[in-house]
DNA sequence: TTGTACGCGTTATCAG
DNA sequence: CTGATAACGCGTACAA
């Protein structure tokens, strides 16, 4: 800057102020500043400007893991946004432990950072409580807070209270909440199948927290208005794959198609898509699946998988604006709507799917072991050429 | 620290001496000074430390995107190893644009970052020599040079020569390179398969840069070492799932069982495991599929997918070292071998399965569509139990 | 072993 | 509209 001041016959003053669209300043001498500086190749010093301003410029932004495909695509819409405002997010995976939840915190307090997002954090409200209490602006996307089982119980065989409805949101402290419609995306997925024919539904159940317990409520929601409340709520152990497969597997045995399979989450309808292979169940035809969140993989299942999409880019650049433009109505908590994404996993029901279904949910106990099965499970020579007309 | 020092009655200098473990200065002192710092609630500022050192122990890392299942593990790595160090990683999202690798530089020179680590980078080396010449120290992580086509062929076709197997690494600029090993991964999906009497293979190529030859080279290696070259290899579009998908469906048709197919990549790989759904190819029975990456989810797929797997955080980890450790043996570039990960899309040849297959090949055209080909998908009724003895 | 004093590059205040 | 100057919090050369 002193360079700039000095090659113009100016004071570094000016300089500053040109450089900062400074009201107070000439046209020409600012246009002037701005030549010289780029032919200067002039670099502000961030940590000067720091120094002197108190503030940052730096967004925080605390995740669980980065790259779990969902994340990701999350803190682009932050990154995103945040270039437009001229901020620069501070990424730390706190991997799910509160110690380094702390511990970026400490980080970005040091780095003067006053803008403060989590994504999806631990349950317990010590982190956003801190954050708020060492002044920063903070806000929270998909705040997972944990629930009690019992409001499960309640949502799945008793009464719907308002204290259901209600739960969640910034639990009394001061952040602004955006997160995804939960409950919405239960009812679109269930509504798609019910659209599609299927009369005989069942939920795989998430791990005791809100989005879990929201999606369960839209799956019930849903099938009241169509009067066909209630059916089965399959609860796998949370987040093991296998126990979702399992209860998948456990289920589909007992059960003759066609199954219409809302999933609490993408993971689970792949664990379900994997459970309806094992036990000979064809998806969609005898099984359709819809998952929800679209997770990058969502689209390379086999099959695509259908699936009820968060808007992950926009969660993380409304996150942005609520704590840069405050003035953009910021009414604390903000709910997105997903949206549906059809791939290959949802079907119409077919008349006589019924008919064949049976059969397999009969013979099916394990496909992938041994060879006696081998011959039949693909079709005849005969048949292949029909196979195209149907 | 002006605190600290008055509620000591000493200097500012003594903190600040204290705080860094500066040798001159008496044990007691410091000791007072650390539990001062603590009760006070004194947190250094990074800016006037930058300011004053002209460093910012930040390390500035450029990834094409967060959140793609490998970059996230990458990531990890070099945050747990900085972390250890000191230091703060500072992600930039690139989206494989070149214009935003230049911001992210300029973004990072603003912040006087001295450790520069690009993942992935694009093929131009512009980036990285941009960085060097601005004084920081760089290191990469799998850059994936772009190679011309004409490589490729002779590594098909022709003789190896050496220019081959030597190219790429840091191109003439002074960076660190970390790379993974792809030549011995390609050796190592195709031993597995060979060993599992596999005499058929062919490989699905990916895009024109150095990864992609090198695993090419690596297949026919292998092959060479047990007389078996030459075998197929399928050119799909670069990067287009649905080429991959069709150029696997379009091998398969003209092909009879076993197969055993090395792919690019895991997403390959998938790709792969659709056309052979589609055409009613079994996997593993009829086709042995091996991916590289290990992708989080490669263990996800139906069936699970075998694959050579990246040790992504160690590359991560490496890359720290190489910048901050120099010490550490630099040797400009570390090559990482990979291991072998087993799953369900890979299995020994039976020696029947040629028969079967046979008819698979000749009939199958689309099982996912019509319903003539429903009911010999699946095990006939009475095969269902005799199936569990195989 | 400790204290004094300066400067890192900016911005904000005050004066002109 | 512009200039002079102080101060942000820290590290370090120099002095004690």
């Amino acid at each position: 800057m002193k360079d700039v001041a000095a090659a113009l016959n100016v004071s570094t003053a000016t300089v500053s102020r040109s450089l900062r669209d400074d009201p107070a300043i000439s046209l020409e001498t600012r246009r002037a500043v701005l030549d010289m500086a780029r032919s200067l190749q002039y670099r502000p010093s961030a940590a000067a400007r720091r120094l002197r301003t108190r503030a940052s410029s730096l967004i925080g932004v605390v995740v669980q893991s980065v790259g779990d495909g969902y994340v990701g695509d999350v803190v682009l819409g932050i990154q995103q946004r945040a270039r437009d405002l001229g901020y620069q997010p501070l990424l730390f995976a706190a991997e799910g432990r509160e110690d380094l939840e702390a511990e970026a915190l400490d980080v970005f307090l040091s780095e003067q950072v006053t803008e403060f997002i989590a994504v999806s954090p631990t349950g317990r409200p010590q982190l956003l409580r801190r954050a708020v209490e060492e002044g920063l602006h903070v806000a929270v996307i998909n705040w997972d807070i944990e629930v009690p089982a019992s409001l499960f119980d309640s949502v799945e065989r008793g009464r719907i209270g308002t204290r259901v409805t209600n739960f969640g949101s910034s639990a009394g402290i001061d952040v602004s909440s955006i997160a995804f419609h939960d409950v919405a995306a239960g009812m679109m997925a269930t509504s798609h199948l019910a659209g599609l024919g299927h009369r005989q539904l069942v939920h795989v159940r998430g791990p005791n927290v809100r989005s879990s317990l929201f999606r369960l409520l839209g799956f019930r929601r849903a099938l009241e208005t169509i009067g066909l409340w209630p059916q089965p709520v399959l609860s796998p152990e949370p987040h093991a794959q296998e126990s979702r497969e399992a209860a998948v597997a456990a289920y589909l045995r007992d059960t003759r198609p066609p199954v219409g399979m809302v999933a609490y989450d993408d993971l689970s309808a792949v664990a379900a898509l994997r459970a309806a292979h094992r036990m000979g169940w064809r998806v969609p035809e005898d099984l359709s699946v819809v998952g929800i969140d679209d997770i990058q993989f969502a689209a390379y299942t086999n099959p695509g998988l259908t699936t009820v999409a968060q808007p992950k880019q926009e969660l993380g650049a409304l996150a942005v604006d609520a704590l840069l433009l405050p003035g953009k109505a910021d009414p604390g908590t903000q709910i997105l709507d997903g949206y549906l994404v059809v791939r290959e996993s949802t079907a119409p029901v077919e008349r006589d799917a019924g008919e064949h279904g049976q059969q397999a949910a009969d013979t099916s106990s394990d496909l992938s072991s041994g060879s006696a099965g081998v011959l039949s499970i693909r079709p005849a020579t005969h048949t292949g050429d029909a196979m195209m007309d149907g």
